[in-house]
DNA sequence: AGCACGCCGACT
DNA sequence: GTCGGCGTGCTC
């Protein structure tokens, strides 16, 4: 039997976020194991702590003075199991988070808040001989009760009661448990009847003298009408949309017109295989080779990974779809990991159709209790699979199988908070440890994974073919530097606005497209297309405005910091022409009302997609053709197919390509494909028009052609050239604080602690690397802290994350004094491999 | 991060 | 004389 537990506390900050030795009482040692949760006293002040257990030893921890009892064990309801604690190790490590915060990942939130602790009485008779008579009171109200929650000892007895229970345990009287509060698992409909005849029911509904009751609550005579009209019996769910409230029927049962029965949900575990025949899939020869070959991957009984780079209209989702029927029938688990955007009503639709209660979806409207809800069926073996966004990579579904990650390049799957970790590197970690398959999809994969495929870490799996010989649309590339000549200066060049008036008087659709991130304005000249960029980082630069004034600005990279005035001529042609680029998707739809007249245009940003509802409600307007233009932002790029769209506008293709950041050609490429992807899905072909002051460009030459390998390897050589990712990694650490003055202090102490650590005769003079800056964020001041950046290239492994480890905790320590109340102290990140620059 | 301990100024 | 400010140091 162990005596002592290393325990992690799960809200310490990083600099505490170690393993404390706890004395395991003998009570609890039956029931604590290596992946327990716990609570424990902890610092000076003793405040109860939950912890997470992560080793057991059976002797006392050498050199420790004092140790403290652990005070409770929670049930094995809230447990990681070997896997997943190896996982938070993993996270821990990979992105310097804490144990807390790698735990939460894994976790839903209300698992943890339906945490409560229980006194009950032990055989242990009699009682202390305590002058206190409160102590007394309680011992026989525990007894009384047989077992009663802290929470409800604390209500009636006051504050003072903890001190009483605290003496009771120590001389074992009572004993502490931790469960989690039950949770209604089991999900019920109510069904509703009348309790009285129909001829009385109608009495009542008229309102008639000598009716068995009078009721004017126009909710509740609507629930009446409702019920008289069905065949007797109906849910509340129903009786809702009859526009009966609950209260309304709550008040119907009181006064006995209606008797209620819940019904437990019925899930039909076989739902799945009942509708398989019903919609089976049809391969083409290509997708059931694809399809074979993943297949036997699955089959090796080895962790495999697998690229699937299908061309757009290529039918990828048939094969996962393949797939998953196989996983499933196998009786394996399942995780689908969809970016957001994707993840609409229509696409759950989809998979719930096919495969009912086996699949349990995650996404970010759950409310924290649906949330757990998912969880708990996937930990219970209830749904099989799971589809959701980035979180959703650490479901906990039995015997895993399979993850597949769509839309692989997505930025979406890197988490930006903390733990900041990529869901390809969780899924990798998952498959390697359960000998599961990952399978990344895409039609423009990440030079990343297109890379490990090439040099075969993945098994390359393509798909070269539109399926059911759909054709590509006809691509036009629109010089807009001719419509500057010609003294065009909108958003909308000619050629677009012609075609928008031909699509829209033939009575089809139109998508268009605008790159959201073109609101970082930059520079460029208008006679050679050439925009401004950087002479140490060839990527371009931005224009920065200074205090609110717009003119008066300056160009700064923000990779290195470098900084140069304005010039008045463009280095390479000599032009005074030079633009500022940049306008929203506001602007556009103003030009649009002008230019196609008649024309009715849905705008989808966002700003007019605030809330999930009015995303699908956009997108399934414009599909009922109620509207002839579909204007937006990445979100049309992953919209479904819309029969009626002959026509794909590209407004300033070339936005993204000076984006200040090493990936902006592959963002180019990724979103142009895409877009260009959307046209010419139905029968006839259609047509993409891509404007651009750059039609020479590369990017756009191949994005418009289709042809991603030649992209690759013109863009990897780039890479390679440069030393950016996958050729190196790279660290971005940010400091952040609402005081200037503080921020520039702390960033100050932070290059020279690191100039201490990585310089001659520093602990970590061996790590290789290059830094950049330290220089403002390319956004500045955002929610009124101003935040200061430190870009580091260097190869991530076990001794550099060691490095950044040390300064985090260091420096987390360091800026954790007491500083003046007005200003929270300065606040540093490290983000390994961030999504944007 | 929290919390206690501890050492100096303005109050009953 | 003491209440309370926040500087300093520790947390099994």
């Amino acid at each position: 039997m162990p005596q002592y537990a290393s325990v992690y506390i799960l809200d310490n900050p990083f600099a505490l976020d170690r393993a404390f030795e706890y004395y395991i009482p003998g009570e609890l040692r039956v029931n604590i194991r290596v992946g327990s949760f716990v609570t424990v006293p902890f610092g000076g002040g003793n405040r109860r702590t939950i912890a997470l257990v992560t080793a057991l030893a059976e002797s006392a921890p050498p050199n420790l003075k004092g140790i403290k009892p652990i005070m409770s064990v929670c049930s094995d309801e809230l447990f990681l199991d070997e896997k997943r604690l190896g996982l938070a190790f993993y996270m821990r490590e990979q992105t310097l988070c804490t144990m807390g915060e790698a735990v939460h990942s894994m976790i839903p939130s209300a698992a943890f808040s339906r945490l409560v602790e229980y006194f009950r009485p032990t055989d242990k008779e009699g009682a202390p001989r305590s002058k206190n008579e409160l102590t007394l009171k309680i011992l026989e109200y525990i007894r009384e009760k047989k077992v009663i929650s802290e929470g409800a000892l604390k209500e009636k007895f006051g504050i003072a009661a903890r001190e009483c229970t605290e003496k009771l345990l120590g001389s074992g009287y009572i004993t502490r448990e931790m469960t989690l509060r039950s949770h209604g698992k089991q999900q019920t409909v109510s069904k509703y009847t009348l309790a009285i005849s129909i001829p009385e029911a109608e009495k009542v509904l008229n309102r008639e003298k000598g009716a068995f009751c009078r009721i004017s609550a126009k909710g509740q005579l609507d629930a009446i009408k409702a019920l008289l009209e069905s065949e007797g019996v109906l849910s509340d769910a129903e009786l809702f949309s009859s526009g009966a409230t609950k209260a309304n029927l709550r008040a119907l049962c009181e006064k006995g017109v209606f008797s209620e029965e819940k019904e437990v949900v019925f899930r039909d575990p076989y739902m799945s295989l009942s509708n398989e025949g019903a919609k089976e899939i049809i391969l083409s020869d290509e997708q059931r080779a694809a399809y074979e070959k993943l297949s036997e991957l699955a089959d090796s009984g080895e962790a495999r990974a697998a690229l699937l780079h299908g061309v757009t209209g290529s039918g990828k989702t048939s094969v996962m779809t393949a797939i998953i029927d196989k996983m499933l029938k196998d009786g394996r688990g399942v995780i689908l990991l969809l970016p957001e955007i994707s993840l609409t009503p229509q696409t759950i639709g989809i998979f719930k159709k096919r495969y009912g209660d086996l699949c349990a979806v995650v996404h970010s409207a759950l409310s924290s209790g649906e949330r757990y809800d998912a969880y708990l069926r996937a930990l219970e073996g209830e749904a099989k699979i799971v589809i959701g966004t980035r979180s959703a990579v650490f479901a906990p579904v039995g015997n895993l199988g399979l993850i597949i990650i769509d839309e692989e390049q997505e930025q979406t799957y890197k988490s930006d908070q903390n733990p900041k970790y990529h869901a390809r590197d969780i899924a990798r970690y998952r498959c390697a440890s359960e000998k599961a398959l990952m399978l990344l999809a895409s039609a423009t994969p990440s030079l990343e994974s297109y890379q490990k495929a090439v040099e075969g870490k993945y098994t390359l799996i393509k798909l070269k073919n539109r399926y059911g010989g759909a054709k590509l649309p006809t691509v036009t590339i629109a010089d807009m530097r001719d419509e500057a000549k010609g003294g065009n200066i909108s958003p909308l060049g000619s050629y677009l606005t012609e075609e928008l008036c031909r699509v829209h008087s033939e009575g089809e659709q139109s998508i268009l497209f605008l790159n959201r991130r073109g609101y970082n304005t930059f520079v460029s000249c208008r006679k050679c297309g050439e925009a401004l960029s950087c002479p140490n980082c060839s990527v371009s630069m931005t224009y920065h405005t200074k205090r609110g004034t717009y003119d008066e600005g300056y160009l700064a990279c923000h990779l290195c910091g470098y900084k140069a005035a304005l010039p008045e001529k463009c280095p390479k042609c000599e032009s005074d022409k030079l633009a500022h680029m940049g306008y929203g998707t506001q602007r556009v739809e103003q030009e649009l009302s002008l230019l196609v007249s008649g024309a009715k245009v849905l705008r989808m940003d966002t700003d007019t997609t605030s809330t999930k509802f009015s995303y699908d409600k956009i997108l399934g307007s414009f599909r009922a053709r109620e509207a002839d233009i579909l204007l937006g932002t990445q979100m049309v790029t992953k919209g479904h197919d819309f029969p009626a769209v002959t026509l794909v506008g590209v407004l300033l293709a070339d936005s993204s390509l000076y984006l200040d950041d090493y990936r902006a050609n592959e963002r180019t490429f990724s979103m142009l494909t895409q877009v260009i992807g959307r046209a010419g899905r139905a029968n006839e072909r259609g047509k993409a028009v891509i404007q651009t002051c750059n039609p020479d460009h590369d990017v756009i030459r191949l994005a418009c052609a289709q042809d991603y390998e030649t992209f690759y390897e013109r863009e990897i050589k780039l890479r390679r050239l440069l030393v950016f990712p996958p050729f190196c990694d790279i660290v971005l650490i940010t400091v952040s604080s609402e005081d200037e003055r503080e921020l520039f202090m702390a960033v100050r102490k932070l290059c020279e602690e690191f100039e201490a650590m990585t310089g001659e005769g520093g602990a970590f003079s061996d790590v290789k690397k290059v830094v950049f800056g330290p220089f403002e964020a390319p956004i500045y001041k955002v929610d009124g802290r101003c935040r200061m950046r430190l870009v580091i290239k260097c190869r991530l492994n076990k001794r550099s994350r060691e490095l950044f480890a040390a300064l985090l905790r260091l420096f987390s320590g360091e800026s954790a004094r007491g500083r003046s109340k007005y200003s929270r102290k300065p606040y540093i990140s490290i983000d390994f491999n961030p999504s944007s620059l």
